[in-house]
DNA sequence: CGATTGATTGTTATT
DNA sequence: AATAACAATCAATCG
């Protein structure tokens, strides 16, 4: 059995009277890559809203989770590879604001 | 060195 | 524009 960290990854739902998250926290975020999920829905949200028209948010994300838990590793594969590909390009911004931040704020195109 | 957390991504419908 | 369940993630940071 493989060992397990204490991670229990629940922050949704947690609204209780918090002004939702933080617009952000670091000047020049280059924002993260997107998750398998953001390209599964991307591909999913068409056939969920086609075999179910009446769904709305609710049915949507209820559902669309349920479905990707559903998927294989092969079928997840296809995303969780978007997913990784969209990884480079944060990897890419990550590097930039990296060494932008390492060279100095001096020089920038558009940023205020 | 390890774990945790915080910030982020995208969908839709409603307001 | 913003919110809210759904899932991933993962990079930076603290101990």
């Amino acid at each position: 059995m493989p060992k397990e960290a204490a991670k229990p990854r629940r922050k949704a739902a947690e609204k209780a009277d918090k002004p939702a998250r933080k617009p952000k926290k670091v000047p020049g975020a280059p924002k993260r890559a997107l998750s398998a999920y953001m390209f599964f829905s991307q591909d999913w949200r068409e056939r969920i809203k086609t075999e179910n028209p009446d769904a709305g948010f609710g049915e949507l994300g209820k559902l669309l989770g349920a479905k990707w838990k559903e998927l294989d590793e092969a079928e997840k594969k296809p995303y969780i590879d978007q997913a990784a590909r969209d990884k480079e390009r944060a990897d890419d911004e990550k590097a930039a604001f990296d060494t932008k931040q390492k060279n100095g704020s001096g020089d920038e195109e558009d940023e205020e």
